[in-house]
DNA sequence: AGACGATTCAGGTAATTCCCCTATTTCAAG
DNA sequence: CTTGAAATAGGGGAATTACCTGAATCGTCT
């Protein structure tokens, strides 16, 4: 009797891959293979299987938003990603949904299949990118040189990170003025500064960078 | 010809242990036990391994110090942690010390020995305790009223959403204008109905809105 | 003492956002 | 055929953002 694996990814010639890799293992089989997160919901209604692999990009409904309903009706369902995503708004997201595993495409087979094994087991299984990323994600100061973006961020001051923490949170520079007691025009100025410090016109491009390099 | 491992950690009992479960193992073997980091060096000198286990808390010489003298000696060198420290701070001083894997004692035995495997591949590999406390360390945020959401989401409309990607990827009103053959005005109407239909008010709240909804 | 960075503030301007209104066309559903 | 939703487009205006130049203050480091 085998683990039973469903494999969610609407890429043929990955999920092939992925299934090849999962059957010609001793403890593993894959019941079915789906090409979004609708599918999988359609198929857990009058199925049961072991563990759920989802990718994150996938047409009609995500991997994230099929593993909250999976979860909301299988609270104990084993769901595990294996995506190309290592955005740390992403892996947040992952993490908060309650899945247990996030592995990337680039995991060697024989690793693969370990993270089933812990997680099949009740454990929790994260790619050491995803861990790399969150520790390079913190004000570290060793690596900055290789990363063009993180040379970037080194530039900030501190009253800089502390404006754009307040513009992430949706205050206007008036706002942010009364909050610090400062004038409209030094908030101004620090946000001038910012945008040019990090080569970016316009708000929505400074949350986005903030979120993605967990300034905020 | 097994896999050569030393083994550094001052407490007897664990030591023996881990020994077991890895002389246990088909592919490795413990070629020497010692108690602190200094003796690491010492036995550096004239022999070598392919991976060296190191606990961080031990006498003389503890584990990151150990680390980082023998990564200067021998910069390929494959270290991993196995302790039982899982506080942000000494996480971040062993990432930085370009250690290759950090394990907690409670990782069950033949996780131990994957993880060995992943090292000694030249991988890497972090407990997923690690990664967890990592994640919990940031701002977790609190899913409450999703379905109220969802509700508002469902008012807008294919052309309404398809802005609030173009808005979410920084464009401005009127590049998305020029982007998608429309005036200037139209966009700017759809912009305002989305506002209105979300209860939003500024750019970035429906950033973030869309993002943590999946709307882009 | 001087240099420097960080923070503060101001005047001004162009561009953009936000939001109120009206209005037309198209298209699908009742 | 009528109704209504959706997409289109425009006028207008208040608020905000983006960015420029310039400048005063304060602490730190040399």
């Amino acid at each position: 009797m085998k683990t039973k694996v469903l494999l969610a990814d609407d890429h043929p010639l990955i999920a092939e891959g992925v299934q090849k890799t999962i059957d010609q293992s001793d403890h593993y089989e894959v019941v079915q293979v789906v090409e979004n997160g609708q599918l999988v919901l359609d198929y857990m209604e009058d199925n049961q299987v072991d563990i759920i692999l989802l990718d994150i990009e996938m047409p009609v409904m995500n991997g994230i938003e099929c593993a909250r309903k999976v979860l909301r009706d299988h609270p104990e369902q084993k769901i595990a990603i294996l995506s190309l995503h290592q955005d740390i708004y992403t892996i947040k997201k992952v993490h908060e949904s309650g899945i247990k595993g996030y592995m990337l495409k680039t995991i060697p087979p024989s690793e693969l299949l370990h993270a089933l094994d812990t997680i099949t087991r009740g454990g929790r299984h994260f790619d050491a990118a995803i861990t790399e990323k969150l520790l390079d994600g913190k004000k570290g100061k060793a690596e900055t040189r290789f990363d063009e973006q993180k040379g970037l961020i080194s530039e900030l001051t501190e009253r800089e990170l502390e404006i754009i923490k307040l513009v992430c949170q949706g205050m206007s520079t008036k706002e942010i003025a009364e909050k610090i007691f400062v004038s409209f025009k030094t908030v101004d100025s620090h946000r001038t500064n910012i945008m040019r410090k990090l080569n970016l016109n316009n708000v929505v491009s400074l949350v986005r960078f903030a979120l993605e390099n967990d300034l905020c």
